[in-house]
DNA sequence: GATGAATGAGTTTTCATTCAT
DNA sequence: GATGAATGAAAACTCATTCAT
């Protein structure tokens, strides 16, 4: 019943399994050679599949497969961050506290981090000049704005433009500070997401709480 | 005394001057179009030299002549922390404590990054994969390292091993935090060294004292 | 007795009238994009039809195709032209002048040029350099040898084997002017297949009358 | 004196005489495999060259290389024609008569056509379709232009501006009539330039003197 | 018979790098 | 020491052509 070349994993697929196994592929050379070093040349082998099937399936040109890499990658971290820490607006029934809410999606934060490196690595490491840096920039600063729209629930002391306008800066500072734990962790850190998310709480989450009152 | 050449402020200058002049026109130029999308003539136009020039007195190639710009890049923003914070070990007559101290380092940090924004991007920006990730990897691990030695001091609650353990990561954070900030200032955030290490001391410093004790 | 594909218009129409639906649209692209900057999915996009089915019915590869789309263009306006002046062999009854039959030849000739003009494109404008020189070269020297075929009628007061060869490169010269017309007109001249052939005429006839008699 | 690489043709010549090369090798390349099926490995390979020179002083595209053969070889002909012909406008002394005039124009052309084949090639037989067709239809358009302004002189009997209309469509016709004969010329024809005026002449002179008086 | 999907082979173009002067 | 001129090597992208269905 099933095809024959289900066997090869080669002739036949459907467009959406092309795409993923092109992206996969993309974002594992990417991440591991770098975004410049690596030809498409590269990639097809990775994926094994011919150039044109790369081009086909991958947006038509590199960067157009990068940004469609990036924007995979930076999807994903997000939705499992965001799915983690609940829904932004204060359901009736959520009587999660903030930092309850912040441990969670930290630790889907790393977790995501470590399950997925290279995806990881493609959205953090590559090269932030040129054509792309919006690109990366525009995946970052969504996740930073998850955070910020986290935080400001916190900061109820205060009213809520002066929340928002603090939240920011503070939302980068927390996501920044998760990278650099994240740089740690590949380095040879624990690589337990509650034991990393416990860490930076540890680090940040007095701080946060005696903010809310000036 | 003077060399001839001071009359076109061009020809037979010292070695060093020269590999200055190459370096600088490096990092501006990879700064500015990042190092993979710049061309070494682009390099040599900016420096006002030929192409053997560069190649001279920037190392022999590419790769080293970046490698050189993140050297010196990061050599620079590590003085000017460590000077500032003060020296590693407590001299005797230094009675500072370490909040000051971490908060004269940030200063430094911010000012640095905002002087030499061309330095930092070479640093932070650039392809952190491939041939070069170690170098940054490296260049970074140093200032870390110098943070997690400014922290040490203050876990002085728990054993040297058990401090200098925790310190590590507690570093990582906060330099990736200072980057975060960084980036927020750099995309329409103050500039303000003073106003941008407040805001990160305020988020840190209470979560640091706790650990002190456990 | 109609194929039951009248319905769509598409499916299973005799070879005959798919050959013709793939020139067709061959003649076009070609005519438009030129052969070379032409792509088979061009072909096959302008003929409604999957690109295997221009396989199939244009003669296997582009090239052949190319030279189908030559030798039915070549063929149209040499059987124009022939019938036009009349039957090459002076008929029994035929006693049109050659002056008429050249009229009538160079105004088939105009007429056909305009009416087909993609067909002519395709014979004149495209790469009369490469593999396909010859298939051009050999279509124009048809309708070369013709024209001197009825010019050689005119130089009756010669020996026919000097007429023959007196009258190639007349009518080499003679078509030369016609297609020179034929492109002043198409870049922005009359159109009047009647007034380009009158002015023609103009220009030779009398210099052929005159060449009768040595 | 002279410097030792002059032996090998290679290194160290002067811009000019570099241009030179390249464009000589492609227009021979051009002209014998075809613009498009020509591959600027083959132009290298002619020229002796590597093919960044091909590119640095080809004009830095295949496009541009061949607008340069095309404009070379247009101002050649142009340039030969116009010279031999004599001022366009009859200076005071010149008493030569336009019949005169012509027969050396077109001696002139058929002379270059003969000595400069592969550059005739490129002007006459490369595609005349895409983005090259503007340059082809403008080089042949100067020559036709020139042609006209000789004819325009020979029919005084009427108005200037009517004289200058029917001119044009003429020297078209006398243009595509002489390329004919240099078609035939090199399939085998004559390739005396004299020969081939004079056979030009008798067909169209009478009609053209002819049409001076309506 | 008809086609969507797949690929091998090639082309233009760009640089990092090095001589000959 | 300094440079203009030259090149080897590679990489993105395309397309004629053919299977597996």
């Amino acid at each position: 019943m099933v095809p024959p070349t289900s066997a090869t994993g080669r002739r036949r697929l459907p467009p959406e399994q092309r795409e993923r196994q092109v992206l996969d592929a993309a974002v594992r050379v990417f991440s591991r050679i770098g975004f410049h070093d690596a030809s498409m040349d590269d990639v097809a082998e990775q994926a094994g599949l011919s150039k044109p099937m790369v081009y086909t399936h991958g947006g038509g040109s590199k960067e157009e497969l990068l940004r469609r890499c990036i924007r995979r990658e930076a999807d994903r971290l997000l939705t499992s961050v965001s799915l983690a820490a609940g829904a932004p607006a204060d359901a009736p029934g959520d009587d999660r506290t903030t930092e309850d809410r912040l441990r969670r999606g930290l630790r889907a934060f790393f977790a995501t981090l470590t399950t997925h490196r290279d995806g990881w690595s493609v959205l953090y490491r590559q090269a932030r000049t040129g054509t792309l840096a919006d690109e990366v920039h525009d995946a970052r600063a969504r996740i930073v704005d998850r955070v910020a729209e986290l935080l400001s629930a916190e900061l109820t002391g205060r009213d809520p433009a002066t929340a928002r306008a603090l939240a920011t800066p503070l939302a980068a500072a927390l996501v920044g500070a998760a990278e650099g734990l994240a740089d740690w962790s590949a380095s040879g850190g624990t690589e337990d997401p509650d034991a990393l998310a416990e860490m930076l709480l540890a680090l940040v989450w007095t701080g946060l709480s005696r903010l809310r009152h000036h």
